[in-house]
DNA sequence: ACATGTGAAGTTATTCACAGCC
DNA sequence: GGCTGTGAATAACTTCACATGT
């Protein structure tokens, strides 16, 4: 059970944390990280592979394949110590020095999105939203500033801000995009109903609720 | 070039629009269909994979790959003629008798949601909103009628409601989704920062905000 | 020249299945 | 007995590369 070394592409060696770890499974260590702090018995000491699986919808086995990338080892016996697991999910995601976001658009979307975020990430804050009405700039709104799209540029460079959240109308998604890219932002969550691009430097992630509906629809047919 | 058959996993032969499809394609199905729809250009007669693909995000050789399981056959001087694509597209994805949809939870994502849908899709409608609060139940948001959750088993049987859109707090979503699907649904779209548990016959798509968030900060640090 | 259609290859993701341990 | 750790098998998804048609 020694901690395994994954090979990267350069062909160096990493360890740990170290190596890119693929998106799906990002996406569930982050899940499973909410699960077991948000637990309504509180936090438990251990937990079993697959109690993990049922609370996350996966399979005892994607758990345990999951976990093993992090070099977590748990006991036969009581499963896997939560602490530490916590802890191996922080080393893997969080940035220690944390990171800040901002969000352009502030609508309904907006707004959700920014109450989700308003019990304060430790290590992933939205630092500031952006809106071209004047009935919103300057208020403060789920505990975030909003301000003018007018000073984006400013402040995503004064706040060393390097995530985007998009919630403005389609139309205008791809412009705003390219303003956040120009600033200096090095990812990207789309929630406009429309895809937006950018250089390959930046991480674009496309959360399309139309589509995801339809795909709904399709697969209730089928069951 | 022959129409391709595809075997289905029970060994019997299936073709075009029959055959399942995977998850990702249908998603990118509904994607060029409203980027085709929605073109600001006004919708083109014909359009090229490469065309396609810049527009979402893809590539030409992925474009043609899922276009190739519809059935659909392009031309090499003019590419696809959009006309048949729609017309393939639709038949592959939708309802011919159309499908009907209902939300739970109609605070900011919710209206959200309601008012990305206010267009109506001639195939997929939202059919009803529902929530505890008596200040919106019995108005009209964005369109669509909003009533007591205490009608929900009621509303979901008469209207013939298959998919059911969850935008409660996280706490509450598996009693909704306990009640949706005891009330008749197939099809859920969890955006409740928790993921919900359906029996197998439910097709279930959790769209994990929080994590979706924590993925693009993970991948925006590494580029 | 340039675009389509598609085997073949490559990559990534999931599941199986079982040895070893408590 | 039930659980972890993991090689091996499988499935899902993407890219390559090129024959073919215009």
């Amino acid at each position: 059970m020694a901690v395994k070394a994954h090979i990267a592409e350069g062909g160096g060696i990493i360890r740990g944390a170290e190596a890119r770890i693929p998106e799906k499974i990002v996406a569930r260590l982050s899940m499973y990280r909410r699960i077991l702090r948000d637990d309504p018995e509180g936090m438990p000491d251990t937990v079993f592979s697959h109690r993990l699986a049922a609370l996350t919808g996966g399979t005892a086995a994607q758990v345990r394949r999951d976990l093993m990338i992090l070099g977590v080892t748990g006991s036969t016996s009581r499963g896997y110590d939560v602490r530490d697991l916590l802890q191996k999910i922080g080393q893997a995601l969080d940035e220690p020095g944390g990171q800040n976001a901002c969000l352009v658009g502030v609508g309904n979307l907006g707004r959700a999105i920014l109450s989700y975020f308003e019990t304060r990430h430790p290590r992933l804050t939205i630092r500031a939203a952006f809106d071209i009405d004047p009935a919103v700039t300057g208020r403060v709104i789920h505990g975030c500033r909003c301000r003018s799209v007018d000073t984006l540029e400013q402040v995503v460079r004064d706040e060393g801000i390097t995530v985007g959240v998009i919630t403005v109308p389609g139309d205008q998604a791809q412009g705003v995009a390219d303003r956040l890219v120009q600033a200096g932002v090095t990812g990207l969550l789309n929630f406009a109903p429309r895809p937006v691009r950018a250089p390959h430097s930046v991480y674009v992630e496309d959360m399309d609720i139309t589509a995801s509906m339809e795909k709904v629809a399709y697969f209730a047919r089928r069951r």
